[in-house]
DNA sequence: TTGTATGCGTTATCAA
DNA sequence: TTGATAACGCATACAA
């Protein structure tokens, strides 16, 4: 069934159907409605490869995520693929994983798809060592190239990111004005969001005039912290005799194992010890008590990223190179902010 | 940059460099070179629109699921997502949501994208009234279908569950020779999976000649629980003054709910109190204590999804139209089974 | 308002 | 082992 069975069976010329099912104005009501009428009858669907072959495209985005069971890119996919089907585009999704070289070979993958933009979710894309990021360059040189939570600074490319520094920042600035001097910051990743929120911890500390130890900011070296694994690490730092009142984190999963010690070690929370999570998963209202976390934002990023890739895509020179929007902070029962 | 630029630039017609780029064997050796050389240099990729024309298929696979933020369908669409793609193919994914209308929808758009199957991952895509069922069914008159965690009974659908009855029965049976007789059954899902786990239940309360009153088996309308809904249904239920020393839930999350509401009580988990969860997500180690869990073997279910997908692509007769695996109960601080 | 003819970049058939 | 050429199904420029 093609464009040609229509054609026959409706005694019109096929550039016809073809303009009716393109909406072309031209079409005499008559003609128009014909038309319509065997479409449907027939069931006919017009064939994406030869529209795409002519037009040089199939409405589709690629995007690339590290790892889709992750609960924050989870969620992000969710945000963008609806977004984009809602402008009818397709999503093909590739989960890259954390690898360089893997990350490299499913955007190649990507582009020889053909797809029409491409969005990197998640901010674990973009590399400290900048040659690194040259695929991405060069990828922008094909399609648009949209961050979320990253930024990258090229022709084509757009980057959406939640102001990560200013939410821990602020989280830090309301431990310390809280009264809490002794703060621990544990970590998991050292991606652009990530360096940014140690880096707001750092500021908050250091505008408040409190020395800290380098012993206090601890890396755990995992993706995929489980809580458990960061239990120990946790545990490990007070048993080298280092006490804190206050511990922000980069991740709810890490603040969670926190709470974890805590209850082992017999310390109770909020009132001898804060703890604050990142991302507002579910967990931070699983978790007893519910945690205190930041919520940055996702949907309002992930929709905002799809809109500007429909400017960019329907030729708007008004989108912006780099949209920040600012997070939230969700106060629960692990704190009580003064 | 084409077929004839190639062509051009190694003096060869496009029919040998098309059966270079194909890797057919009838291609000296010479020219094979000297072809792959010029593609590599101009970095030349073959259009995929005008060979999906061609071929009438893009190797791409339509992938379905409610919700591509649930933690569950998340890790399908990972496990699933990585298969295709190490068999060269594409994932089109398509988060439907849980109504009808919009599930049909999605089917209907991905089969216009010329998908060369579709996947759908989740119990909620076989409904009880069997026309509910019929666009699934017409579908797998273009392309087959597979059912992760679903089945339906049709010319070219597969479908691979997890046996979830079984799991629950054993669950329940664990419960029962543990000396717990005044259970629980909290569900939140009407699907294919949720409709046997409840069966597993109350095969093995019948089995095990206890009497229970329907009270007991209490259904949480809501795809998307939150912790804190579902503990409000505990408390209810208790606050009808229905005893109970033993809960049985077809998810995590509400098992989650029970711990909180024990917790508040001053119910002490497991001493008085049994609970099991079933998906054996993330926080079933978050929780406190950590729970009781059933692993449904997912990623089994996935592999064995995609490649029985591959097998029936590949025109092989000899795919099964279903295949059931068995889940594994992880017994962690909820449950003392004896 | 409608129809004709061409190009889009492949793969595959057939002939050489 | 190679090359010429016909499909594949559509959109569109141009003609009527």
């Amino acid at each position: 069934m093609n464009i040609y069975d229509i054609s026959k069976k409706t005694g019109v010329s096929i550039a016809t159907v073809s303009r009716v099912i393109n909406g072309s104005s031209n079409v005499s009501e008559k003609t128009r409605s014909k038309v319509l009428a065997a479409i449907k009858e027939s069931g006919y669907t017009p064939n994406v490869f030869a529209r795409g072959l002519g037009l040089n495209t199939m409405k589709t985005i690629g995007i690339m995520c590290a790892d889709s069971s992750d609960p924050y890119l989870a969620r992000a996919v969710y945000y963008i693929e609806h977004g984009l089907r809602k402008n009818n585009y397709g999503s093909l999704l590739s989960c890259t994983g954390y690898d360089h070289d893997a990350k490299e070979k499913c955007m190649a993958m990507l582009l020889s798809k053909r797809v029409d933009a491409v969005i990197l979710v998640g901010s674990n894309y973009i590399e400290k060592d900048d040659c690194l990021n040259d695929y991405i360059k060069n990828a922008a040189g094909t399609v648009p190239v949209m961050l979320v939570n990253g930024v990258l600074n090229a022709p084509n490319i757009y980057s959406t990111v939640c102001d990560d520094r200013a939410a821990i920042y602020e989280v830090t600035e309301s431990f310390i004005k809280s009264g809490k001097r002794d703060l621990l910051y544990l970590y998991n990743s050292h991606s652009y969001s990530g360096m940014k929120k140690l880096e707001g911890f750092r500021s908050a500390v250091k505008d408040a005039k409190i020395q800290l130890g380098e012993e206090r900011i601890n890396y755990i070296n995992s993706y995929n912290v489980t809580v458990n694994d960061a239990k120990k690490v946790v545990s490990d730092i007070a048993a080298k005799g280092i006490k804190f009142d206050g511990v922000i984190t980069s991740d709810d999963i890490i603040a969670v194992s926190v709470l974890k010690y805590a209850r082992d070690a017999g310390i109770s929370v909020p009132d001898s010890l804060f703890v604050a999570g990142y991302n507002n998963f579910d967990i931070s209202e699983c978790c007893e008590p519910e945690l205190t976390s930041v919520d940055n934002k996702l949907e309002t990023l992930c929709h905002h990223c799809v809109s500007t890739l429909m400017d960019v895509l329907s030729d708007n020179r008004s989108a912006p190179k780099r949209m920040v929007f600012s997070a939230e902070i969700i106060e629960r029962e692990t704190t009580k902010f003064i």
